[in-house]
DNA sequence: TATATCATGTAATCGGTTACATGATTAA
DNA sequence: TTAATCATGTAACCGATTACATGATATA
């Protein structure tokens, strides 16, 4: 089998110009941590990359835009074969989710923990997660000030999507759902690590 | 700040050779797809590579067990030096978790999905958490028959859990707490993928 | 005075996956 | 007869992170 040219931060870019329209990869640095922090994390050399990555398979196209005394924008746009590659990447499978969290492999052999060292990384991870969800009820839907909304903005691009007054008026759906996804996961994590802080307390006590 | 000479992955291979006593590599595979499959995956090349790492560092030795037609296992157990970095680990703050998945990336961007794609995408994704969440419920607690519970197992070595008839008899708390974090989570994922299923299918009506 | 923001990139490193390699036994 | 299980490893590749590099403006 072939190995392919695009990958899921691939298409996490690509899906962003063509969800906010046109911007720099600084914008998408910054809607990456605003936006898409539930689903997919990037560092920013990686975005220049991708962008560096589809600017040679032809599914986005750059325009530099000058500025005085800051380094010019590049402002990159979804070209008509980018726009056919997500739409293509959607029809395929998704790869299934791998979980990955270290806290978890601690408590798995927390029998070999310290009962105090545990409950200090319980705790961290509670303050963690208490401030995703209060980040994420406040509304990932609040699209920053910086990044405008152009033409090729999904509102008036969407190719499945009718176009109501219904679907014009109320945020993307699909945006709500993500943040729904978010807030229900948070808090069952939470719900968690309160239980197994009260579990490890109690190991505590009774020593 | 000097790279860490372990990584996660290096502290599941350890926590399971201090949890479950003496095995080989084989028999650690195979417990990382039955009791860690929530929290880390990690490919046989690499516990092998985790193993000759921890040979190195002295917190592993290994005997060969010599079989007849069939390749020689070659069982590794802790040290002292390897029990000792198992509890060091656990002072350690963890590094918060970052979720990575594709699916959320697609039904995020399905403004670009045709409505059949996105919705058979997530149908595959009910059918792969509902089977996970079968396996935990059915107990990732039992242990393989394959897997001896040699005198360096837990229960006779937990350097924290005072050795009374009530932990004696139970099966361990943090294992218990592991299977419910599994099972609370597949839960809110299955309940968020038929909500999200529904809207597809609505959404499809409408057109 | 010092940190944060704006703005874009390159280089080095490495964890983790996939493929390659071998070969006997056993169950469908 | 085909596939799975037992059993261990190496090699290549690559996505992703961290560090390096630059430099102006604005805010605390």
């Amino acid at each position: 089998m072939e190995r392919p040219e695009a990958y899921p931060i691939t298409y996490g870019v690509l899906g962003l110009l063509a969800f906010m329209g046109p911007m720099s990869g600084y914008d998408i640095k910054q809607l990456f941590d605003h936006m898409l922090s539930p689903m997919w994390g990037a560092a920013h050399s990686q975005i220049y990359n991708e962008l560096k990555r589809m600017r040679e398979l032809d599914w986005v196209e750059m325009q530099r835009e000058e500025q005085e005394a800051r380094p010019d924008r590049k402002v990159y746009s979804i070209t008509s074969t980018g726009q056919a590659a997500l739409i293509e990447w959607q029809k395929q499978p998704a790869e299934v989710h791998q979980i990955r969290d270290e806290l978890l492999l601690k408590v798995m052999f927390g029998t070999f923990a310290p009962p105090e060292a545990l409950a200090e990384n319980l705790r961290k991870a509670l303050v963690e997660h208490e401030m995703r969800l209060i980040n994420y009820r406040a509304g990932l839907q609040s699209i920053p000030p910086r990044v405008q909304q152009g033409e090729n903005t999904r509102r008036g691009k969407s190719p499945y999507l009718p176009y109501t007054e219904a679907t014009e008026q109320a945020a993307d759906p699909f945006l709500a759902q993500i943040t729904r996804f978010a807030i229900v996961m948070e808090e069952t994590y939470i719900k968690w690590l309160h239980e197994t802080l009260e579990m490890v307390e109690h190991v505590d006590d009774s020593c």
